[in-house]
RNA sequence: CGGGGUAUAGCGUAGCCCGGUUAUCGCGCCUCGUUUGGGACGAGGAGGUCGCAAGUUCGAAUCUUGCUACCCCGACCA
């Protein structure tokens, strides 16, 4: 199986980049860090763009859409939010083009000079708040629950396709509540939300649990987050929600008349997930011959194939296919039947594989005659004859069976990938030499989280919410800890 | 922004040291024929401002200078 692809033990971060690219997900453009996703790739977002639309409407969401451009006075206002944003952000600072005078091409017209310069979102809270201080006004206008699906900007020094672009897409919910209570219970809900959909959906086990004073989103008081590890040993973030508590609504004023007529401030939410998922799909469950799909978002499940040689054959395997394409259909499974004349069989069987497809149906003259087919699993590589009237029930079968195993085979991986290490030299040892969560006692100070990171690269990756909370002694300084937090070395 | 590297057809590359006919090879692409159950084969064909600009020279992909872009390594990050 010649396929080109690097090897993920060879070199683990060179297989992820050819395979993004072989797999057609995404390439890089001609804008410095940003990514054109293909038609493949979009696919896949789609799907999870679709899933989690639901999710959020189910919740009692609903999507709005603000401005890309921010002016910079409003970016201002929030003063640990500048903190976190201001060293990535693009500025627009001129609205006009023209030729230049010596003819070498068009320049910037610096008559043209903005009057207040426009920031590129690299996230919408201060949009966002300017405008609900306009639209709260009452407790009876609480909750205000909010999502957009945007583009965002982050100018970062080193990107990588779906994990770190300097654009990205994304969704951001934006949640205003009348009581503190109220948006914790809002930010850990959609936690919860992000953690259903990727196990479920995306297949890939997460760790929920908040984040340390140090990892927080810039101007939170606290961040939850779903983490993932992926195959490489290390972890990824693949989700946050943020409980703003009153920083926001102090900043931009956004009062409302409680039931007793008092004034009190607004209490603020926000969460988000990004491409960067498709980031941790395919680190997830991909080898080495390509990716691999869960059913549950692939944009096709099953791909039939026609083998053939002559066009009476042809008419005769694609009359069966069509018809298992529909009854396929018919049940809800997503099926491509590919009787492109251009390629090959085993061309096909190869592309396929590559492109992570769950079930390949092969159907040719002999299996026309006896009434089968050929069936073969992409999470296994195995491959299989079933008669052609059980195929409908077997793949429906099938899907459900590969969407399992491969959470369970992301989900054994992560198990004999965490460790609970008592001492420090345990702890740098098992980074080295094995990598994964490494679940250890901390005492809950920056200095010793900062001084770990800088000694090893680990970070408190979060203090997780089902986890050990017997107290101990931290494996740095010694001192007391109240209870074991999670390293790893991150994406 | 520091350190290192690269730039030749859609992609990957040879040639560069030591300047000299028509710029090499593979993949891909097009045409025809034979093929089609795990990336077929043969024959023919198309495709190039050798990153950009200037200089040296009778002559530059090759030497010199400047510029630009990209990649890798460090500091920042969903």
């Amino acid at each position: 199986m010649a396929k080109n692809l690097t090897t993920r033990e060879e070199d683990y971060s060179k297989w992820y980049n050819e395979l993004v690219v072989k797999a057609d997900l995404a390439e890089n453009s001609g804008v410095r860090g940003c990514m054109v996703i293909k038609p493949y790739g979009f696919a896949i977002w789609e799907r999870i763009q679709a899933e989690l639309d639901r999710m959020f409407k189910e919740t009692g969401h609903q999507n709005a859409y603000f401005p890309l451009f921010i002016p910079k006075s409003y970016f201002s206002k929030e003063a640990s939010h500048v903190d976190g944003f201001a060293k990535e952000c693009a500025v627009v600072t001129h609205y006009r083009l023209k030729n230049a005078e010596d003819g070498s091409g068009i320049v910037v017209d610096e008559s043209a000079k903005l009057e207040e310069e426009l920031i590129v979102r690299p996230t919408s809270e201060t949009i966002i708040w300017d405008t609900y201080r306009k639209w709260v006004q009452s407790y009876r206008d609480l909750p205000l629950l909010i999502n957009q699906w945007a583009n965002v900007v982050r100018w970062e020094m080193r990107t990588r396709l779906f994990l770190r672009t300097t654009e990205f897409l994304w969704q951001e919910g934006h949640t205003a509540h009348a009581t503190k209570q109220e948006a914790l219970v809002e930010a850990e809900q959609m936690m919860n939300v992000y953690s259903d959909f990727v196990e479920n959906y995306m297949a890939v086990p997460v760790v929920r649990g908040t984040k340390t004073e140090s990892e927080r989103f810039a101007g939170a008081l606290e961040t939850y987050c779903i983490e993932a590890l992926m195959q490489d040993g290390k972890a990824l973030q693949a989700g946050t929600s943020h409980f703003l508590g009153q920083n926001f609504a102090k900043a931009f004023d956004v009062k409302f008349a409680n039931k007793e007529g008092k004034q009190e401030y607004v209490w603020a939410t926000s969460w988000g997930v990004s491409t960067r998922l498709m980031g941790a799909l395919i680190m997830t469950h991909s080898d080495d011959n390509g990716l691999v799909l869960p059913p549950n978002l692939a944009p096709d499940q099953v791909v039939i194939v026609p083998i053939y040689r002559n066009d009476e054959q042809f008419d005769a395997v694609c009359e069966v296919s069509e018809k298992l394409m529909k009854d396929l259909r018919s049940q809800g499974v997503r099926v491509k039947f590919d009787k492109r004349d251009t390629h090959k069989p085993g061309w096909k069987f190869n592309e396929y594989e590559l492109k992570g497809v769950p079930l390949r149906i092969g159907i040719g003259p002999k299996d026309v005659e006896k009434g089968t087919v050929e069936l073969a699993r992409r999470d296994t590589l195995t491959k299989e004859f079933v008669d052609a009237v059980d195929v409908v029930s077997k793949v429906k079968e099938l899907l459900e069976e590969i969407q399992s195993n491969l959470y369970k085979k992301a989900f054994d991986y992560r198990a004999e990938h965490t460790t609970e290490v008592q001492s420090y030299e345990e702890f740098k040892d098992v980074l080295e030499t094995k990598g994964g969560f490494i679940s250890a006692h901390w005492d809950g100070t920056i200095e010793t989280e900062e001084r770990i990171k800088n000694e090893t690269k680990a970070t408190i990756r979060c203090i997780p919410i089902e986890g050990d909370t017997t107290p101990g002694t931290c494996i740095f300084s010694g001192k007391p800890s109240e209870r074991r937090v999670l390293f790893a070395k991150a994406y």
